[in-house]
DNA sequence: GCTTCACTGCAATAGTATAATGTTTCATAT
DNA sequence: ATATGAAACATTATACTATTGCAGTGAAGC
């Protein structure tokens, strides 16, 4: 996982699309934890950069993140966890965007699942309605295996 | 649908927790709408009701608002939609709460559908990953029948 | 009557996200 | 090299969503 930058790199460039400075930045901070990270978390990284790097009338503000986040949710790259209003990086950005998460309650951890069988399901339920999808949001809110022994 | 206050406070009865004033009016609101409504919409309708009943003094503040909402939705007489950060009221409010929604991009209405295959996968998928499943968000978001057939 | 406990009122603040506007950067074609 | 146009970025302000903490109130049970 720890070449996720890489490979996202390579995606961009076979798109024809830009990754600059701060969406590699934001890539690389939604990727360095397991869990969903909020933009505002994000926010105080990168300002903690701007102050290393000695610019301190630079300040990152949040557009800048949110507009990364966008950027790399376009590409598939990233997701948003809705439950949490937090984002976490996509395990197999090169694949289908079609994915849920197991969520745990404990330790904040948020495994991504794909199920063609889940997708297709959703998929009928949807047309049973006549109503037709376009994309779908899954999160299962429990407690992940650890968690779960510890517990008992 | 229009008895839906009738049928929440049998129910509130039933298991002997209260339905205060404030309550009946948070579900009301959320009920009259067949769209998620926004916290702060159910807000500025509950201030609007103080100033015409003359107590320009008794604002109603967020909280009110909020606590309001979640003991409604730990009676499971409301849901909240997470990809809009919005309250619905549940259609279903003796049954299971194990349900997802379809929810038009065009008009914003909701449609809560339950089904039982969706939620044995949602749990097989779970435990696949020894992971112990406590609730679950599902929501689909594209066209509904109507909106789809003006497109066309 | 008194206690107790759930509920509410109120003020402040935390956290999440976007609008509006102007400026910079960069690939490309001249 | 340089002009140009599109994409990306900076900046400020503001809108929207949600929680905390504490004080007061009122009804149910003793």
């Amino acid at each position: 996982m720890n070449d996720a930058l890489g490979a996202a790199e390579r995606l961009c460039a076979e798109r024809g699309v830009r990754i600059t400075p701060a969406r590699r930045r934001v890539l690389e901070l939604v990727w360095q934890r397991h869990a969903p990270v909020g933009a505002y978390d994000i926010l105080s990284e990168m300002q903690r950069d701007a102050e290393k790097d000695g610019k301190p009338g630079a300040k990152v503000a949040p557009p800048t993140v949110y507009r990364a986040l966008d950027f790399l949710m376009e590409q598939g790259l990233v997701h948003k966890v809705e439950s949490q209003n937090a984002y976490i990086g996509c395990s197999h950005p090169e694949g289908s965007h079609d994915c849920g998460f197991l969520i745990c309650r404990e330790c904040g951890s948020a495994l991504e699942i794909e199920d063609g069988e889940l997708s297709d399901l959703l998929k009928t339920l949807a047309s049973k309605h006549g109503f037709e999808a376009r994309s779908s949001t899954v999160e299962i809110e429990g407690l992940c295996p650890s968690c779960k022994s510890q517990a008992a």
